[in-house]
DNA sequence: CGACACATGTAACACGTTACATGATTTG
DNA sequence: CAAATCATGTAACGTGTTACATGTGTCG
């Protein structure tokens, strides 16, 4: 649903056509997350289905304009004003790989976190480069404001990534230390029987 | 890409039945993901068609089995191999949102950060709440680290998101101290005139 | 002229997700 | 008996994403 109330929002500002929104979009997101063009036109096909946006007729140079309902800025305001969900978190292909290289056995764990180690640290290494560069072009445009934040973001994120992985590689000496798992509870499938209920 | 390796790397234990692995998954991620019995379905249908996995006969109780085949098992040993791409990150809600709050006017950039914070607090104390009885329960199984891991993943995310609201804080005020926009540049649609290549 | 940016659109697919249908078995 | 768990499956939908088709205008 991002896309979605992305593009909503750029519209917000008044009538835009595909290829403009694409343009915007990019223009606040930057390199990281590039817009395939046809998916504006998707998306601008789901939003009008939905009411959310009508067309708004054409230039003179043919461009197809949009514009938002009322419906649409009634839902961009509610997006506006409701937080991201973070208590059901989308799934995360790292959190889930990690916890199946970590069970299932004959999987070299600490291989998978070294590996995912240095990939993480070259991207944090160009998401620091791209900000330098951001900081020396910004000309005080909001686009600018907004491109630094996202970049920011990703500079956080990663970061965090990384520390978790390095925490996961302590935690995973701290159990080789440990008394070993006992034998044969690794094999067996445990089909669930009969569970009550937790609550 | 995630539930389909999720799956193939439960089956590399042995094979399993679909009700099996939905149990066993969630073993391993927790509250957070919970894993809808029909998505195991779906999935395991895909994954034979794919030519992943194979039906490995039924049980005395009718239990409907699956096996991951050699094809599979190349495909499982290379998403081990490779680390999670992070240089080109999925679109994340909130750093469109607040890159759009940022942009279009009318919109109380503020109050979206704080909302946003309040929230991000509350899930992390659910977290930390849950890894302190994770804590509690661990009897020392790799399924238990596994959610302990997973669990440390959010909160780490957590925090950092966290973060990074209060970092968008003091940049905002920042840049309200900073010189105002020059006139008339934000409601300027700025059509895209052709633009020379930046490479 | 050829390459490239501009511009619009469609078709097809993948994955995730939910809702529903159906039935056996257990437990209070 | 009723409710809950166990168990398998299908139908349908939504979004994101790519590939393709098509055409105009500009610049070297």
């Amino acid at each position: 649903m991002s896309i979605r109330h992305g593009l909503l929002a750029l519209l917000d500002q008044g009538p835009r056509y595909g290829y403009q929104l694409r343009t915007e979009f990019e223009a606040r997101t930057g390199a990281t997350w590039p817009l395939n063009v046809g998916q504006v036109y998707t998306t601008l096909g789901r939003l009008e289905r939905d009411g959310l946006v009508a067309p708004h007729g054409e230039d003179e140079e043919g461009h197809v304009y949009y514009a938002v309902t009322d419906a649409g800025r009634t839902e961009l305001r509610s997006w506006f004003d409701s937080p991201v969900l973070r208590t059901t978190p989308p799934r995360d292909e790292l959190a889930i790989k990690l916890a199946m290289a970590v069970t299932v056995p004959g999987v070299d764990v600490t291989g998978v976190v070294q590996g995912q180690r240095r990939h993480s640290m070259k991207a944090l290494q160009d998401y620091t480069r791209l900000k330098g560069q951001a900081i020396a072009a910004d000309a005080g445009r909001q686009e600018d404001l907004a491109w630094l934040l996202v970049l920011e973001q990703l500079i956080f994120q990663t970061e965090a990534e990384i520390r978790w992985l390095d925490h996961c590689e302590s935690r995973l000496v701290q159990r080789a230390a440990e008394p070993p798992e006992p034998p044969g509870a690794t094999e067996a499938p445990a089909k669930p029987k009969r569970r009550r209920s937790l609550l």
